[in-house]
DNA sequence: TCCATAATTCGAGAAATATCGAATTATAAA
DNA sequence: TTTATAATTCGATATTTCTCGAATTATGGA
């Protein structure tokens, strides 16, 4: 994941509705939610919705597939977890001791230098 | 860390400029980097950075000391841990096993009920 | 005290984002 | 084919965010 990848996730999570829908769609599993649904649950309008389920599925953090007439969105594991992958990277670069007991299992790939 | 913070800490990191100077921070370590030598490392005005800095401080990724004439900051380790502690709350919630490997050395507390 | 330096705050303008109603596209059923 | 449903796209508006120059505050040294 570069930097550019990078900020599209964060700030695709830096935002009340699409929080709502990412932690939403991460508990409802990979089967996914229709998008519909998803507008009732988190009390969105559709159109508006839609706008935020793009901007997720651009960032790589949850995914689309049409079922039906419903289009079903569901979290993007891959995508979830090269940002983990970056911001553990990131953060533990040197200081591996300081972001806590997971940072250690994680083996930082030194000569990847990205922007 | 309640949501309204994860939101904070995570658009405060999805912003180019705000992103390049928490790796810089991270990278420098506990001793800290003071402003006028971050913004002419990174090649940003000295009051854009402030802008930054303030927002990274209130979402609890950075911390800002005085040193004489100049203001240092450094990385906040705690505030990075909670960001982390979070997304691995919230993304491996019902779903340990896709998070990876770190997901599982990490109890998450189910009882509290954040909003 | 007076001056220089470091950083922040202020005020304004430009750009990006969020939200909405209306219109459109795609699928399924009658 | 016609109708209904699900979702997206379009166009507009309100809000927020980013950036800047100028002014201000705080500290240290002459």
């Amino acid at each position: 994941m570069d930097k550019k990848a990078a900020i599209a996730a964060l700030s695709a999570l830096g935002q009340d509705t699409r929080l709502d829908v990412f932690r939403h769609l991460v508990t409802a599993g990979p089967e996914g939610v229709g998008a519909g649904d998803l507008a009732q649950v988190l009390n969105v309008r559709a159109n508006t919705l839609s706008t935020h389920l793009s901007a997720l599925a651009r960032a790589g953090l949850i995914a689309a597939e049409r079922d039906g007439r419903a289009i079903r969105y569901s979290a993007h594991y891959d995508g979830i977890r090269a940002l983990f992958d970056f911001l553990l990277h990131d953060c533990c670069k040197g200081r591996p001791e300081l972001c806590g007991p997971f940072a250690s299992s994680r083996s930082p790939d030194i000569t990847k230098a990205e922007q």
